[in-house]
RNA sequence: GGGGCCGUCGUUCAGCCAGGUUAGGACGCCAGAUUGUCAAUCUGGAAGUCGCGGGUUCAAAUCCCGUCGGCCCCGCCA
């Protein structure tokens, strides 16, 4: 029995014809006389009839069926009774008067249930992950990427993109994320890496005259997981050469819009708008902004220097600053919910939280009253009104950014300030070169050492490199990071020079990127690119709360997989061919 | 490496704070009934070493310590 149709397509307008339908038993209605069973695969639900009047020994079949048995039914098309039609169901109106049955393979009683609102646990979903993925909702999911994936081949190829693929057995770097590691049986004590991103390979590329190059990358980072971060993920990478940093833009700007407007029908703002990093920090303390809520980051440098506070001005004095919320209708919090605030502050890294409540009345009540001058506050912070809540954090620039950058997402959830209507693509553009590190007492790349300096900003390589802004560009959407890239140093003294910077010494760099200096010294073109977590653009499109929705497979937070039960042991025989001895505690595998 | 929440029939929860009945509900499962359901319904039934180990106690799901696992966060993620 071949199936005919699908089943979510069958509606009146196949009413009378012979069809037959394969898929899942997704619901068993037994009335005695007839036996309802709802069909199910990829396309939808359809409702077949086993009725033992018109055919008494197919309804003692099928009263053998159970949940998940999979099955092939071949019946007609009828209407439905007209009080027994369902508006809910897209093939409601119809149902499979059923004359022939076979049944594929029986399933056992299933550890949980298939529906849309899941009341298993995760770990269970994830351990019994093929069942989990005949959920409607999650084939939605994986249709959406594939779709988001066929929409950006065929927008690339358009351009004249070329997809290619780079190596999975790479080179480990050193810098950035910690590497996956491979052993290499063949060359005994050496490791390939899996690589972080493409990036060293696509340079390559544009030197090799390849010239517009994209790929769905995946990608290995060995670091910690969160909400939003797995250790393998996609990225939609690309690179093209003689291009500037508006081109690329454009381009990305299309194929988000046009990703947005195929899938959802969501008409993105053009052009997005676009912030410095510098704007970003001061008003929002973050650079990645979530701009779908006001609450801006207000300076009261002028209101601190003057004030009476000693931790106000002291903190301006050293070169920190302070910083605050206007929370609306905060007036009205409870001691209790200040203090807790306070807390959370604290925990953000704040040394404290000082607040100033305006009752409607205009009175002040605040736990810094005796040093505050109610005018010169009202003059620091005009937009603040009866009824709301001011909260200030003094500090160094990164403290206080960082303590209000968070407190300002928690408000903006709390409040419910954020409009889960909107979306708001923002371009952060004009990232430094280089943060100094304390700790190792050197300069660090803000992007990666392949980024180029803004042309204006070059000479300040040599005499103030911390003020040098980069042709870098970060994409963001509702908060998440989407995406980053760059234009790229071409010039092979560009990139020593700023190999120097970050004291990678020139034999390690020679070592490490040796290959890449000597093809920037073969003719390299003038190129820059991107790359956009698919992942992530998957979760925000499709409006998940987890990365792990948007892939079929997930690690677990200890970056385990729980269906394979990955990583394991490996005999002890798998390691000596290797030349491997592991340190760790645990048994090698038997075999 | 650190902080927080959680772990009880197949599943999801209650019980734990204040130790003491036969550890309870819902869904699922099994059997029976049932010819218009679509969360079907009705009747009956089976199902739990309370994550694991140790301690306190006459007595531990409950209190204490440790450990394992899941999730969220910090660090980390150029």
């Amino acid at each position: 029995m071949k199936r005919s149709h699908h089943c979510g397509e069958l509606g009146l307008a196949q009413v009378g014809q012979t069809v037959t339908l394969a898929g899942w038993v997704a619901s068993r209605r037994d009335h005695g006389g007839v036996i309802f069973i709802d069909i199910r695969d990829r396309y939808g639900l359809t409702q077949i009839v086993f009725d033992s009047e018109e055919n008494a020994p197919l309804h003692s079949i099928a009263d053998r069926l159970r949940n998940e048995y999979v099955m092939a039914i071949t019946g007609n098309v009828s209407v439905r009774p007209e009080e027994s039609k369902n508006p809910n169901l897209p093939t409601g109106s119809i149902e499979i008067r059923a004359n022939a049955l076979e049944l594929l393979n029986e399933a056992k009683p299933l550890p949980f249930s298939i529906e849309d609102d899941v009341h298993a646990s995760e770990s269970l979903r994830l351990e019994h992950r093929y069942l989990d993925l005949r959920r409607p909702r999650m084939q939605q999911l994986l249709h959406l990427r594939s779709q988001v994936t066929h929409l950006t081949r065929q927008y690339l190829h358009g351009l004249q993109f070329m997809e290619i693929e780079t190596p999975i057995l790479t080179k480990s770097t050193p810098e950035g994320a910690r590497d996956y590691l491979v052993p290499s049986r063949v060359n005994p004590g050496d490791f390939f890496a899996l690589p972080q991103s493409p990036q060293l390979f696509k340079q390559i590329l544009m030197i090799g005259g390849l010239d517009r190059y994209f790929q769905i990358a995946r990608c290995f980072r060995d670091e910690d997981l969160r909400l939003d971060r797995q250790p393998e993920f996609t990225q939609i990478d690309l690179e093209m050469s003689f291009v500037d940093r508006e081109d690329i833009i454009q381009l990305i700007e299309d194929l988000i819009r046009l990703i947005f407007k195929e899938t959802k029908q969501i008409d993105l703002p053009s052009p997005f708008l676009r912030l410095s990093f510098e704007e970003s920090l001061n008003r929002y303390g973050t650079d990645k902004p979530d701009l779908r809520f006001d609450l801006p980051l207000h300076d009261l440098y002028d209101f601190a220097k003057t004030c009476d506070f000693q931790v106000f001005r002291r903190a301006v004095e050293s070169n920190g600053m302070v910083k605050g919320l206007v929370i609306p209708k905060g007036a009205a919090f409870t001691r209790n919910r200040i203090d807790n605030l306070i807390e959370t502050a604290k925990e953000f890294g704040a040394k404290g939280l000082a607040w100033v409540k305006i009752n409607e009345d205009g009175q002040l009540d605040s736990s810094i009253a005796k040093f505050l001058n109610a005018e010169s506050l009202r003059n620091a912070l005009p937009t603040a009104k009866p009824g709301d809540l001011l909260v200030f954090v003094a500090d160094q620039a990164t403290i206080v950014h960082q303590v209000l950058g968070r407190l300002r997402l928690l408000l903006g959830e709390e409040l419910e300030l954020v409009d889960r209507t909107r979306w708001e693509p923002v371009w952060v553009l004009d990232f430094p070169m280089f943060e100094y590190d304390q700790t190792s007492q050197r300069y660090v790349a803000l992007h990666h050492p392949f980024t180029a300096p803004h042309p204006e900003d070059t000479p300040l390589l040599d005499s103030n490199p911390l003020q040098a802004k980069t042709l870098a560009y970060d994409l963001v959407l509702n908060g998440f990071e989407l995406g980053g890239g760059s234009i790229r140093i071409h010039s092979p003294r560009q990139q020593e020079k700023v190999f120097d910077l970050l004291k990678i010494a020139k034999v390690e760099a020679r070592e490490k990127f040796g290959f890449l200096l000597e093809a920037l010294e073969s003719g390299a073109p003038p190129h820059g690119g991107i790359a956009l977590g698919l992942d992530r653009l998957i979760m925000l499109l499709g409006q998940t709360e987890s990365i792990r929705d948007t892939i079929p497979f997930p690690k677990t937070q200890k970056a385990q997989c729980l269906m394979t039960h990955a990583p394991s042991s490996v005999s002890p025989e798998q390691l000596q061919e290797l030349s491997i001895r592991t340190t760790a505690k645990k048994p090698a595998a038997t075999p």
